[in-house]
DNA sequence: ACAATACATGCCCATATTAGAATATGTCAA
DNA sequence: TTGACATATTCTAATATGGGCATGTATTGT
């Protein structure tokens, strides 16, 4: 029977940036880091998280290029670098004429719907 | 399923499309229905992935309205559902003034260099 | 009814993840 | 050095995942 199980369950969460946005939290953190740099005790303030928690998610986005950290003191500053946000606003992209073509298609209905009304 | 969990370990991938879309290979099968529908054998060969392993992503996006799905005979046909994809789209598009005024303040520097060199 | 085709689902399991509590590291100030 | 403050890491427990493989289910053809 099965002897090597040699299953990656589900891609590190520090693979690429696809897999680090998928959690809510890091999301937000990303936003509030988008405007200016902050420390570390403000974002968990501002999103009302745990210490270790923001440290931990801010690790992950470091770890993928999704923020740059800077030391200052005893703080450490972290911002959002949006550059590492660009793969997958393309990859997304990729997809927007298929969603305007959609839209199309559903407004054509619409309208042939509207014509056989008025046949009625 | 999940009414309430003690301690998510983490959001399913059938929570919403960023999760759904962190899968490498659950993306390939986006691009490849981008297109036009196909059915589940098709996915298979092309992309050269077990049949097993095609269905349960099938139905991870699916569940997230990433695909539409359409029977004909035994066969069913999937298709990307582009405009699901949107919310991903306009949320990376969020940092776009971000990247863009790093991009500037890049060149800047490289400018302001470039001065310096000439000076010297 | 039976076989064949096309998908879907169930099970096992090593792996990765999350929150939370405790603890460790690092930096400054007196 | 000692203490206070700001972050980071470690350890736990609970859970979900994805690949393989086996099995179920639906639909068609004979």
């Amino acid at each position: 029977m099965g002897m090597y199980c040699r299953g990656m369950a589900r891609a590190a969460t520090t693979s690429d940036a696809f897999n680090a946005v998928a959690e809510p939290r890091r999301r937000e953190i990303l936003n509030y880091l988008a405007l200016q740099e902050r420390p570390v005790g403000e974002i968990v303030d501002a999103l009302e998280m745990e210490q270790p928690s923001v440290s931990k998610h801010l690790r992950v986005l470091k770890d993928v290029g999704l923020v740059h950290a800077r030391r200052d003191g005893r703080q450490m500053f972290y911002r959002t670098n949006a550059e590492a946000i660009r793969p997958l606003y393309e990859w997304a992209g990729t997809f927007e004429r298929y969603w305007k073509h959609q839209l199309l298609r559903v407004k054509e209905r619409a309208e042939a719907k509207s014509v056989a009304v008025k046949k009625d």
